[in-house]
Order: structure tokens, then sequence, then C-alpha cells
DNA sequence: AATGAATGAGAGTTCATTCAT
DNA sequence: TATGAATGAACTCTCATTCAT
């Protein structure tokens, strides 16, 4: 990586922290530039704009979040055990990362073009989910008549939605969920 | 309701509108009293600040949220056709007023305090849904040992995220989605 | 004249002053807030931009420029008198307005549209001296068969640029300046 | 000329095409720099300031301009000649450097020292034609008793005027005016 | 000698908020 | 009570200037 490469991502990592905790519009350019180390003036000189920089960012922070995400899933040999791991790294990540997370799986934003970068980005971390159950039926482990899209919509939102329950609602710290939880109702369903 | 009350709500749906149309930043005081069809100052006599104002829609908006939830539960006879509903509805809502929708179950704001009283707002969506399983286990009609929060994250979750997908990314419309089988799979699970 | 339109000409004069003394680029809103005795941001509420008030300023400076023109000319009987009078009242206005008059002779500008704008403005205080020599031309004090174009531009640019050397240069004031011999010049040409 | 003196020019060319170009704010000193084939900062090896740099070339461009004006005129055989030659090269040179000439006749620029710079800078170019004035009277092609610096004015402001108004106003090229015209205009006077 | 990455002062602009009417 | 003209703090962005290489 490149002096200028190495200086771009220490930008983005910046923006990652300033942006998640002051919001899109609480979010100043003096204020990632200091969070960076560097001048104001030298932010523009990386990005166009604060609309550009953050668009770089949820680029970038969804490629780093995609890719942990399939590090993770290959981690677990079951599929129980995979989405255990998944509700586990969901929740850490949320923890770290709520404004972020938010902006990436609503859209919330400024401009219908940012809208549909990120869903675009959003699209592709459902795709890697989508192979996991994918090699689930190829195994046998999962139904073989299971739409693919509604299962990986049930992993990814259960796990999210019981993740900011007890986390922000509860006060939980991500090792006290219930993850064997939340898989087990996840792949056994709600009725006998 | 007093005539003062009443100019409170339309000042309310006027922010709604906007909000969900420009985003919390995007918005100005102005063309939210535009919207309403009063005075800029007119909406300072009613709210104190942008702020205020923005936290009482969420509220409000939140309450009518749960609100047509719970008629929409109580229309339902068996939780297969519960949960559908459910999904119908979210997905309606959701394609009206993304932007809100992203607000409440995110916190996406400007201020910590703003977050928090979004998420007590959430976690009393929640609960409505808890009720309805409560119910479903004295029924018979789920699993006696089920944990309820766990149950609820996998309802709202998934008939969340799988909307959100279906209309965000896939551009679907909210009657073309398959609300049976979303509620389907989350009753059944994704193993035999 | 409503409120609304005297105060947004007291706005133009605090412009055309500031505009004169720190020309286009070093005028700044806030100074021509200040000079108007308003706040930086009321400015906004009578004009759009820094360009939209600097091509306004340059409209209605123009304006009053050329209906003062023909006050001047219908004041003189004779085409010597007139190019007399033209000559004082030329070498006035520039003394006050050098940086606007440099602008709309010359068009020197920030934009395409700014310079398009401005010549325009030029050309009706030329048809001003036209019609002047049409009239010349028909009580037979002028010749019949001159270009009433060439007439213009020696009347008006020599009146301009003798009265430019002598106030900027020498550093005569205007009413140093031997405005009947300018007048005769032009007038009788520079040959027997 | 040293190496180094070449650069100069270099630079100075490069600042009266982007002056031109641009105009004084819109020229950047790294557009300059980049039309030079050099770096931003060599600039500041060679000129102070943005200032210092368009001083320098207003009297570098001024000196080139007078001292084609003088080429110019010694290239005609009589009076007549002469004049019309002094309008071709004015209405050539003002399609070319519109913003600078702008900038020469008026003084427009940033501040006062600049100012009397430039008009310095104006008054040398009028000594050319009064020296040209000057041996007519001598050669008896021009009336004895006429004053110099007025008809020095009523030559230079009788072509620029002409040439401006065909040029921007009308739209015309440099050789479609009738340079003859203006010149005969100019020395016979509009009287019989 | 030459460079261009870095800087930060300062500009135009927006808009939440106030307050005289 | 209702208004919108007026305000100015705070923002994004530009670019002349510096200086380590």
């Amino acid at each position: 990586m490149t002096a200028k490469e190495e200086k771009r991502v220490e930008i983005l990592n910046a923006a990652i922290k300033v942006f998640s905790e002051a919001g899109i519009e609480g979010a100043t350019i003096e204020g990632i530039a200091k969070e960076a180390g560097i001048g104001k003036g030298t932010v523009y000189d990386y990005f166009d704009s604060k609309n550009t920089l953050f668009q770089e960012m949820i680029r970038y922070s969804g490629q780093r979040f995609r890719d942990d995400l399939v590090s993770v899933i290959e981690q677990g040999d079951t599929m129980m055990e995979k989405i255990r791991l998944i509700s586990q790294f969901y929740a850490k990540f949320l923890k770290e990362h709520l404004d972020i997370f938010g902006s990436i799986m609503t859209g919330q934003t400024l401009s219908e073009d940012m809208r549909s970068r990120m869903l675009k980005e959003m699209s592709t971390t459902f795709k890697a989910v989508e192979d996991m159950i994918q090699v689930g039926i190829q195994t046998l482990e999962l139904k073989a008549d299971i739409d693919i899209e509604i299962a990986a919509s049930c992993i990814l939102g259960g796990v999210q939605s019981y993740a900011m329950k007890k986390l922000f609602v509860d006060g939980y710290n991500p090792d006290e969920i219930d993850h064997e939880g939340i898989a087990k109702v996840i792949l056994t369903g709600l009725i006998e």
C-alpha cells in the first residue's frame, strides 16, 4: 500500500469513527480531519466532498463488514454454529458502529444517489448469507425446498433484531447475548 | 380534541411527510410549516425546537405504527395469518416511511438523548409482538419452551429484512412480496 | 415603493459602494451587509447569491447611468454643448465609480453569462448617444453621410479616454478637465 | 537571456493566458503552473505572490502591447493609415486578451497599489500615440494648434470604443470592422 | 533548484431561531 | 395568536502559501 493509499484509509477510519458518533449531519469535515490528525484541507485532497467521503466510507465499511462476515461464516462447521457466529459478529459490530450499520441497512441518507449506493452495498452482504444457505441445502442440513432469500432474511433479520433489542434497549454487552438461542429458533422455527 | 391539539397534530403530520422525504438534515422548519399551511414562526408556538419536533414526531409516528400493528395482529386468527399480516403491514409502512422507519429502528439521530427516546419507542412496538407470542404459547400454537424475546426478534427481524430486500433492492411493490412464504419459514424453521 | 423594495435598493447602493472600492473579488457579502447596516443573511433574502447581487447591481447602476446621461444630453442645445456635458458627466461618474464603470465597459467578470449581461447594459447606453447623433444629422448640425455607430464611438470613447487620463494618471479633478476642448476636437477632427 | 530569465518569461506568458481566460479571481497559481509546465511551488521561486505575479504580468503585457503598438504605428505612412492600423491592432488584441485589457484600462484590481501601477502602464502606451501626433503636427498633416493629449484620447478612445462595440456587442470578427471608417471620422470630425 | 502534499484562513451560503408587528 | 423579516453561528469548500524532500 502506497503512502497515499495509507492516508486515504486513515481518513476513512476517522470518518467511520466520527460519522458513527455524530451521525451524518453532526459530523464535520474539520472533526474528521482532527480525528485523522491532519488539516481540514487535506481531506479534500483525497475526497471531493463530504458526500463523496461518506459514500466511500460506506463502501469501505460495507466491504470490511462483508469480508469479516464471510470469514466468520467459514469458521463454523454446522449451520447452527455458523448462525451463532453470525449473531456474535453482528452484536459486536452493532455495538461499535451503530450509525454506520443503520445507514447501510436502512438507506438513511441525504440523496437518492447515496441511497442506491448503500442498498447495493447491503445486497452484497445479503449474497454472502445466501451462499451459505445454498451450501446448507446441498449438504442436506437445510430443507431442500426452502426459498433462499426468505431464509437469508430470517437469519440476518433475526440476529440483527435480537442483538439490537438486547444491546440498546436492555443494555446488554455483546457476549451476554444468547447467540445459541437465537440460532436455534431460526433453525427450528416457532412451532413443533 | 381542542383547536390547539388539532393544529399540533397537523404539524406532526407535516413533519412526518417532510422528514420522510427529505431526511433529517434535509428537512427545514420552513418546509414543514409550508406543508402544514402555516407560518414558520407558528411551529415554534407548538414545539420548542427542530429537535423537539423531530422527537415528538418520532413518538407520534411510533405510536401510530404500534397502534396499527396491534390492530393488524388482532385481525389474524392463526399465528400463520398474524405473521403474514405483520409482513404485509411492514412492507406497506416501509414503502411509505423509509426514513422515519430507519430512524426508529437504528437510532440514527443527532444526539444521544434522541437516540434513547427512539429506542424506547421501538421497544414498545416489540412488546406488542411479545404479547402476541404469549397468547400463541397459551393456545398451544407455539412451542411452550420458546424464549419470547427471541421469537419476537425472529418475527420482526425476519419480515423487516425480507421486506426491505424485496422493496428497495429488487424494486418490488408491497403486494408482490411473498408474505405467506416468510411467515411459514419463521414458524417452521430452516431444518426438517 | 414598498418597504421591501426600499431595502433592496439600500442593499444595491451598498453593493455599488463596496464593489467600487474593493473590486469584484475584494468585495464580501459581509462587507456589503455591514455597509447596508443589516445582517449577512438578510442579503440572501433579497438576492440569491453574490453573483446575482453583482448582476443586479450592474443593471441598476447601468440604468441610473443611462438615465442620467439622457437627462444630461437633453440639457444641451447645440451638439458642442451636448458633448461638453457628456464629458463633464463622464468625468464625475468615473471619479465616483471607477470599478463599476470599468466592469460595465470592459465586461471584466467572472462568468460568460455575466459578461453578456453587462455588454447588453453597455449597448443601451450606446443607444442613447446614437439617438442624439440621429437628431444632429436631421438638424443638419452633423455631416449627413456619417456612420452613426462610428460617431457614437468617437464621442463616448474620446470623452472616456480623456477623462481617465486626466483623472487617474494626472490626478486632476473632474472640473479641471477641458471638456470644451475634447468636444471641439471630436466635432472638428484632427486635420484642417 | 539566462535560463532563469527564460523560465520567468514562460511563467509570465502562462499567466497572461490563464488570467485572460479565467479572470483575476478565477485564475489559480496551480493553473498557471500547469500551463507553464512546471510545479506549483516553482512559481514562488520566481514571484513572491499571486499579486506580484499579476502586477509583473500586467507590466510585461503592457510592455509588449506598447512595443507592438509602436511597430504598428511605424508601418503606416500617412496619419490615416496609422490610425487605421491602430484600430486593426486594437481589435485583434481586444479579441484575444479582453480581461487583461480591461484590467489595464480600468484599474480593476485588488489593491490601490496595483491600480496605480497599471495606470502608469496605461500612460506609457498613451505616450506612444502622443509621439505619433507630435510627428503629425511637425509634418503639417495635423492641425498645428491641437492639444496633443486630447488628440491621443480621441484616437485611442475612438478605436477602442468602436472595436468593443463591434466585437462584443455585435459579435463581429476583428477583420470585419470598418477600420478605415473610424480613422476617417477621427481625423475629419463630425461636422463639415 | 524544483516539487506537490499539507495547511488553514476566509469566503459564500444555509437555516434554526427570535421578535416586532 | 400568528407571522415572516432579520439574524449570525456554523457549515462546506477553495486556494494562496509553505516546506520537507
